[in-house]
DNA sequence: AATTTTTACAACCGCTTCACC
DNA sequence: TGGTGAAGCGGTTGTAAAAAT
């Protein structure tokens, strides 16, 4: 059983079968594809590498911006992060993050595991984010009955994004003491986002990730897809109230 | 120019989840 | 309901290339 890097002639050899005999059936496909690798080998070498809508070349800073995002609600879930980005793999969004996005992030002083700023006596930016934040108690939920039409179509009609709660009272009520959060998000065990990430993962309707969506799921793909979008607009609201700056990155 | 260190990313490993029987 | 195999996922490692010394 061969390792280590692929050939051009590997390649070429599982590319072909794959295209011919299409995916699937890993463990067998070595033997039938005439490779002296082991299946899971070639599943990663087709899923990272070989795959016809695999994009080549470096993050788009729209992309990176994306990352960013998707990382603060989602935390290390690469391939649900993957699946918001277009010909990314979830090892190439892995890779990028460990190697540029966390170190950038720690040379903004950021925590890359929490996006909350790094523990620092002379950082001013820890002490000067606001006691109290204004967050929606719930996520957007997806409308029953989206209208393509409305560019809104993931909310409800009576919209959940006007409840507001005062999470340190809640925290209080608890008994704890919410950190000063640069972006105004928490993800505590009844955070914001817990109903929302439920709708990503909870219930195994997220397959449309990573391009699987079958299609009769594209009205369900297509409220996931706006269901997200509001909440980036949203967090960029919340942002900018902290900064005051309309245009501060993350 | 030679050597060492760092960086980037492809590939691997172990575990979990899922589907099927 | 438990067993089994296939596939998926995230953490880690290996290695080639680039940068630094």
């Amino acid at each position: 059983m061969k390792r280590g890097p692929w050939t051009p002639e590997e390649d070429e050899a599982l590319a072909s079968y794959v295209r011919l005999e299409g995916e699937g059936r890993w463990r067998t496909l070595p033997a039938r594809a005439g490779l002296r690798r082991c299946g899971k080998s070639c599943r990663l070498r087709w899923m990272n590498y070989l795959r016809p809508s695999i994009k080549r070349g470096p993050i788009a800073p729209d992309e990176e911006d994306i990352i960013l995002r998707l990382h603060r609600l989602l935390g290390n879930r690469w391939s649900l992060i993957a699946g918001r980005i277009p010909g990314r793999t979830d090892n190439e969004i892995k890779n990028y993050w460990n190697t540029h996005l966390s170190k950038k992030l720690i040379g903004q002083g950021i925590d890359p595991r929490t996006h909350k700023p790094l523990p620092s006596p002379s950082a001013p930016s820890a002490v000067a984010a606001p006691a109290v934040y204004v967050i929606p108690r719930h996520p957007p939920r997806p409308n029953p009955n989206p209208n393509p039409n409305m560019p809104d179509g993931c909310w409800t009609e009576s919209s959940d994004h006007d409840q507001l709660i005062d999470v340190n009272a809640e925290a209080a009520e608890a008994g704890e003491r919410l950190e000063p959060d640069l972006f105004g998000v928490s993800f505590g065990e009844d955070n914001i986002f817990s109903s929302f990430l439920d709708s990503l993962i909870g219930d195994g309707e997220n397959d449309h990730i990573n391009g699987d969506t079958p299609p009769d799921d594209e009205q369900f793909a297509f409220v996931w897809e706006k269901d997200l979008e509001a909440h980036l607009v949203l967090e960029d609201n919340a942002h900018e109230q902290f900064t005051g700056d309309p245009d501060a990155g993350i």
